[in-house]
DNA sequence: TTCACGATTCTA
DNA sequence: AGAATCGTGAAG
């Protein structure tokens, strides 16, 4: 599973004067064209092409008007697969500047016009391998967030011990300063 | 052409 | 609980 697996990557946007700006994924859901939830469930349009299109792409969209929520194409073309960056954690930035999928989209400068880009590192964005140190760490399975369709499917993945997960599931409670984990330069080398 | 509705976030 | 805000797709 991809989703899972996103977690602890990093997303790294190439800017001006060799500068990178990185961050941790922490939150992800995934949406598959089998289940109703998905913007592919229905039918193919224009505005869901992406999401048919090859995987490795970023799918790019606006929701509720006035965020940008950022995917990753999955699987295969021709079947609606992605996986939904939800929170992201910066080095040396408020904990909550990238948690959730509008705000991360916007502290990381997505637009329409990432949708359908390849992720590369030949492009503004690109995606490192996790990091070994997040994998002895707890990784929740619970329900997405935001849907009013297939809402028991646990499809959403989150680093518990990350304070910038936008929403906990339910009984888990969001750890205190003093254990929380957090992104550090020696995890981008 | 009109209308209802979000894979959200912030404020009261 | 409600507002802000707008592109899309279905309905008339």
């Amino acid at each position: 599973m991809v989703a899972p697996d996103l977690i602890g990557c990093l997303l790294v946007k190439r800017q001006a004067k060799q500068k990178k700006l990185w961050g941790v994924i922490v939150e992800t859901e995934a949406y598959s064209q089998s289940e109703p939830a998905c913007h592919g469930y229905n039918k193919r349009t224009p505005k869901n092409e992406t999401l048919f299109g090859p995987p490795g792409n970023f799918y790019v969209y606006l929701t509720y008007g006035m965020y940008y929520c950022v995917n990753i194409v999955t699987h295969k073309s021709n079947w609606a697969n992605g996986v939904l960056i939800r929170s992201i954690a910066l080095p040396n930035e408020d904990e909550r500047i990238a948690s959730g999928p509008g705000l991360l989209a916007k502290r990381f400068g997505f637009s329409r016009d990432f949708d359908n880009q390849p992720i590369s590192s030949k492009n503004k964005f690109w995606i490192v391998e996790r990091m070994p140190a997040i994998k002895m760490q707890t990784i929740i399975s619970t329900t997405r967030v935001g849907i009013s369709k297939a809402k028991d499917l646990s499809w959403r993945w989150y680093l518990q011990s990350s304070r910038s997960v936008s929403k906990r599931a339910k009984g888990d409670r969001c750890p205190p300063l003093s254990t929380a984990w957090k992104p550090s330069l020696k995890e981008y080398s």
